[in-house]
DNA sequence: TTTATTTGACCGAG
DNA sequence: CTCGGTCAAATAAA
């Protein structure tokens, strides 16, 4: 594939280099966490294993670090002083029980700002399992389209700040029953502890996922919205009975299960395409694992000044 | 009961 | 104006 070649104009060449480095890297570490994990028997193993682990953390911030840097250099007035997560209602206006119609006369429910200028891309599979907690807040006939799109957000999105959506719709040739997932913005809820993983790995995969891809049969799904994909997002329940640690882990505890690759066979074949940023498409060149994983390193990004 | 999803209205951008 | 993204009341599910 013709790697780099997708650059944003304004990124200088030394940093191409050292982004590919970082990626390099922690495609490197990647591989040998990846050999570790198949040789799992070892008890030391957990200790290196974590270790690796935050190294390819730390390769893909850099990395992305790197770009976002770049690319908001132009938007970065309008990001990062105006795209906070609470448009100027922060959220919800619970004044009135009574219909928005009334709000919408008198105060202006949805003040809310438009993200224009966040990470887009756009993912084609055959599930939309991403290994992410998203709760559905709507849904959209689009023109031109059979099928309609759904939007969700993470479910932190208040707890944390986290901005990340995206929006799912299916493809218009559902034969293959392909789904395209855009993701908008990057996840900045923390995953914040690498326990998880080790419980993971020790156990089999918790059943409960199987019932995350909707592409097929799914026993447990509602019968009567089957006309349409209506994921079923429930993942947020889970997340919200932490039990012992205030913090979710979630996020990571999917992440290593792809890592792993449990059930998940399908996600192989994700195509990637680029919208706005062209990181994506050096994650796809390079062959490094799939978006999950990208989804996940972003965690924390820069932006926050 | 609480929590998640559905669904039509509201809003901003073009 | 239209279109698409978001909100939040109503509803469904657990």
């Amino acid at each position: 594939m013709a790697s780099v070649s997708a650059w944003p104009e304004g990124v200088p060449t030394s940093n191409k280099e050292r982004v590919i480095e970082e990626l390099v890297n922690g495609q490197e570490c990647a591989k040998q966490l990846e050999i570790l994990l198949h040789n799992w028997c070892e008890k030391n193993g957990r200790l290196s294993a974590e270790e690796l682990v935050h190294k390819i953390f730390a390769s893909f911030d850099h990395a992305l670090s790197l770009l976002t840097a770049v690319e908001s250099a132009e938007d970065s007035q309008n990001q990062a002083t105006s795209y906070d997560d609470s448009p100027c209602c922060n959220g919800r206006s619970e004044d009135s029980t009574n219909s928005r119609k009334k709000l919408a006369s008198k105060e202006k429910r949805g003040c809310y700002k438009r993200r224009r200028d966040e990470h887009a891309w756009t993912v084609v599979s055959s599930t939309v399992e991403d290994g992410h907690a998203w709760r559905k807040y709507g849904q959209k006939q689009i023109l031109n389209s059979k099928h309609p799109r759904s939007y969700f957000r993470c479910p932190r999105k208040y707890d944390q700040g986290c901005r990340a959506t995206k929006q799912v719709q299916r493809l218009e040739d559902d034969g293959s029953q392909m789904f395209q997932t855009t993701y908008i913005g990057t996840h900045t809820c923390r995953p914040d502890s690498f326990k998880a993983p080790q419980i993971i790995i020790d156990s089999e995969p918790p059943e409960s996922y199987s019932k995350f891809s909707y592409g097929s049969s799914n026993p447990k799904m509602p019968t009567k919205k089957l006309h349409e994909i209506t994921p079923p997002v429930k993942q947020e329940t889970k997340e919200e009975t932490p039990t012992t640690s205030g913090l979710t882990d979630m996020d990571s505890v999917v992440m290593w299960k792809d890592i792993i690759g449990a059930e998940y066979g399908d996600v192989a074949s994700n195509v990637y395409t680029s919208t706005e940023i062209t990181s994506q498409n050096l994650e796809l060149d390079l062959v490094i694992k799939p978006v999950e994983f990208e989804d996940d390193f972003q965690f924390d990004e820069s932006e926050f000044v």
